[in-house]
This record gives C-alpha cells, sequence and structure tokens, in this order.
DNA sequence: TTCTTGTTTTGATCCATGTCAATGCAAGGG
DNA sequence: CCCTTGCATTGACATGGATCAAAACAAGAA
C-alpha cells in the first residue's frame, strides 16, 4: 500500500530489496536491535553488511522449516510468527515477533531453520548474513557480547513461555501475554494499553496451550470484570494493575 | 564417596576444585562439550582458561536466581536440574543438565542468573570464565562458532518443550521425556534402554507440566502395557518402538 | 531392629479446559 | 447490494488431569 512501487522491484530471489535507508545508523530501531552499544564506526560496519529493508507480504513464508540457514533476520516493519510443524500435523507457535526483534537463532544449531516463519501483515526484514556477522564480530568485541545477550534473552524468555504452559491457568496465560505485549509495544514508542492483534486467536491459543475457544472466553471474562475491552482484535487494557494481579493471584 | 578425601579438601568459594586432572585434552567429554571441532592447541589454550572439577554435592546449589553471572559451568560428572521460582511460589523445573552440557546461558542476557541449579547427586563441574570465553572467541573462530550453536542448540530444545507442553498429553510428555534420557544416556555411552532416574516425580512432572500424581499414573500405564519396567527410580525400556509410537500416535 | 522422613502408588472425586455445534460478525468480491 | 469466507463468540457436554486422602515403600538414623 504505502510503498506499493517498491515492492513491486525485481527480485532475484524470494525477497525483495530496496535501499531508501541502506544503513543502520539512521535506523530509529537501532536502540532496540542488534547496534545496541556500538559507537558510530562500528554501526556503519554492521550496516554495510547487512541487506536491508526486504519485504514480505502478509501470509508469506520468511523462511520455512527444514531449508538452508544463511541468514538471520531483524523486523524492520510488522510482525511474524514462529512455529514448528510435528510429522503428525501439531503445530506449536513459538513466538511472535516484532520490530527490532531477531528471527533465524534457532537455526543456527543444525545450519537448518527448525521452524516457519510468516509474517503476520506486510512487513520488512533486514537480512544478516550470519557468517559475516561472526567474522565481523571478532574485530567488534562488543557487537559479538551483545549478540551472545540476545541469545540469551531468547533462552530466557524461553524459559518464561515453559513457566506459563507449565503452571498457570488460562486467564493468568492470557494475561501475561497481553501483559508481554503492553510492554513491548510501549519500549517501541506505541501505546501500551491500547494496540491491535495481529494474529488469530488460534495463534493465540497455540502459543499459550490453549484452545481458540478457551481464548476467547478468557478475552470475554477479563472484559466482563473490566479489566480490558475487546474488539475483535483492537485491545484496550482499563486497569492494568488487576490485570497483573491475574497473575499468581 | 569415591573421593572423599578429594572433597575435603580447602574451599576458597563456595566451589571446591581439585586439580587432578587439569585440562580439557584429557577429558572423556571432549566431544560433547565446548571444546568439539578444535584441534590440539586450542584444546589446550581453552583447557588453560577453565577451573576443572568443582565438586557439587548432592542437592547444593551451583547457583542462585539472581546472584552475579561470571561463569559458565560444564557438567563433568553428575545431573543438575535448573529451576526458576516465582514471587507467589510456583516452580517451573527449566532443563535437567548431564555431561558435557552447559549451565548458565540464560545469565549471560543480565548478568544474573535467572534461575537456581541444583545438583541430584554428587557431581563435578568444569567453571569457564565467560568474559576469557569470550575474549578466546575471538581468537579461535570455531570456538566462538560451535559456542553459537550450544546457544542455538538450547533455543530449539526450549522450543520442544513448549511443543510438548502446550499440545501434548501426560502419557505423551512422559514417553518424550523418557526417550529423550534414553538418547542422552547412549550418546554417553550409558545403555539406552535401562537407567536410573536422579529426579524424584514431582521434579519430573514440573518439568513436564503435570502433577507428581499425574507422573505416577503415566509410569504405571505404560508398565502395565509392557511397554517399561519401573521399579522406582529403576526404568527399564523393554519396547522402545511402542514408546516412541505413544507421540502422537 | 524400630522410628522417621521423604517418595511413590493408588483410589475417589472435582473442575478447568477440550470438544462439538450453532450463531454472529466483519471484510472482500462479484 | 448480497454472498462467501474466515474468524470470533457462546453454549452444552465430555474428559483428562488436578486435588484430596490414604497407604505402601525405601533409606537412613537412632
Amino acid at each position: 500500500m504505502r510503498n506499493a512501487v517498491l515492492q513491486d522491484t525485481l527480485t532475484p530471489k524470494h525477497l525483495k530489496a530496496s535501499h531508501i535507508q541502506p544503513n543502520c545508523s539512521t535506523c530509529s530501531l537501532r536502540e532496540l536491535c542488534l547496534p545496541v552499544g556500538l559507537d558510530e564506526p562500528e554501526v556503519e560496519a554492521l550496516g554495510d553488511l547487512v541487506n536491508h529493508k526486504c519485504q514480505v507480504k502478509r501470509g508469506e513464508y520468511l523462511h520455512r522449516a527444514g531449508s538452508d540457514f544463511k541468514s538471520l533476520y531483524a523486523v524492520r516493519r510488522g510482525v511474524f510468527k514462529t512455529c514448528i510443524l510435528e510429522k503428525d500435523g501439531r503445530q506449536q507457535v513459538t513466538g511472535f515477533h516484532m520490530t527490532g526483534e531477531l528471527i533465524g537463532l534457532d537455526a543456527i544449531s543444525t545450519e537448518r531453520h527448525t521452524c516457519d516463519a510468516i509474517a503476520l501483515e506486510d512487513s520488512e526484514v533486514c537480512e544478516i548474513p550470519f557468517a559475516k556477522l561472526e567474522e565481523m564480530g571478532r574485530n567488534i568485541p562488543p557487537l559479538m557480547h551483545h549478540f551472545h545477550k540476545i541469545m540469551s534473552r531468547e533462552i530466557v524468555k524461553d524459559h518464561g513461555v515453559m513457566m506459563l504452559l507449565g503452571s498457570m491457568k488460562a486467564e493468568e496465560r492470557l494475561a501475561t501475554f497481553l501483559l508481554n505485549l503492553s510492554r513491548r509495544y510501549f519500549k517501541r514508542g506505541y501505546s501500551s494499553s491500547d494496540f491491535i492483534l495481529r494474529m488469530t486467536r488460534e495463534e493465540i491459543g497455540s502459543y499459550l496451550g490453549l484452545k481458540l475457544e478457551t481464548v476467547s472466553r478468557a478475552f470475554s471474562r477479563l472484559q466482563e470484570e473490566g479489566i480490558i475491552t475487546v474488539k475483535n482484535k483492537h485491545i484496550n487494557i482499563s486497569d492494568i494493575d488487576r490485570l497483573r494481579s491475574k497473575i499468581g493471584g
């Protein structure tokens, strides 16, 4: 829509690159993304290795489970979900990824992607060739260190999800999920109390280990209690303290 | 028991070090642990930075949530559990760690441990100062690369647990758990069909998102079906194929 | 040995969530 | 506009696992 012309440039691969904003230095996500803690020349060097602004339309795959791993992707605009699919058809959403977040960390271990990554709305990513990143990390210790922190944070996040899945009830899970989204929107300069969900009830359910009906009922209950307002994908948190108290109350 | 004398050496900190086998080069776990893929001089260099053989008795903490992070630990002997504890008392076991596996990856993100690590039997670890590891990684690219693979593998593992917690039934969870243990014992040269559990039913339950009674019942059912034999902590897998078919059948 | 303590098993019952089914609602296409 | 399609809500009912309770069992201490 916004950049319809740009989106229709020639496509060497499945990813369409456009070079409007060709470096990390000028990127508004700088402080959320890989370059955290780097000085100006370092950011420039990093930016030179990154393929900026690859477009992924809503519903398109950024990568599929089993495909070759060459690059990490940083979300520049939009939202992605990642999910794993068992042979028996079972599916698990393993994460939702917002701007500044890295996708593909799981693939380093086997050089193959272990999950599908799918755009939940028209999105853009920056492609970061991993071999080059490692090489550059050797010369820029803060870059390497921050990369380690990002991987570690991913592990901590997953442990939080394990806690949620292992020992929380439906309503607690949903409250936790909403508060997490709220915090992440806030960090990005958006309202922490009013936002649009980019994922369906089924995707939320898959992430939270619940059926979509249970998710829907939990939404309704929180609404009846006056804690949130739900209008389809539009969520308004009217009483964040009571929402917080839903967890482990 | 075996090394009672050694265990009673002077203790500068809470970890007691003894210097019988002072380098990674001669360690039998070399191919399971950090040094994978390194050549001889590199392994020696790595070994020099590691504080080998710190003893941790059964029930003792290797580290606690909130404590300062300085080092990773590689399990050299024994088994550990890691668990997070919410303010409301809820507890979640996030992993069981066998020889050659690294503990502490979660702590890199905030420089604080995010979980408790507790020895489930008398154990030994090697302490790996993380700052030094990063420094050395700059000069030994394969070391850095393998470290990234280890972190990535941890993420993949956690995604597997999320799948398990999010969409499997009690019996499937337990079957998955047993098959995972079986594979890990096998890799370490032990029987893949006959082993001793080091954790209680309650700890298994916490890891699998089940109550201990449910774990016990699932064991009993698998035994009634002739798939395994359970005698307290002693497990014998008599029909591994049928155990596999329990998952997603 | 007996006592104690922690763990495991088993049974009886309950409840949160899953399942099945119907209806409602919003968005896009003809 | 209506029709279609996908998503969300709501209700009725079934069920897997939680909970509560008791007993069995194992290991260590006295």
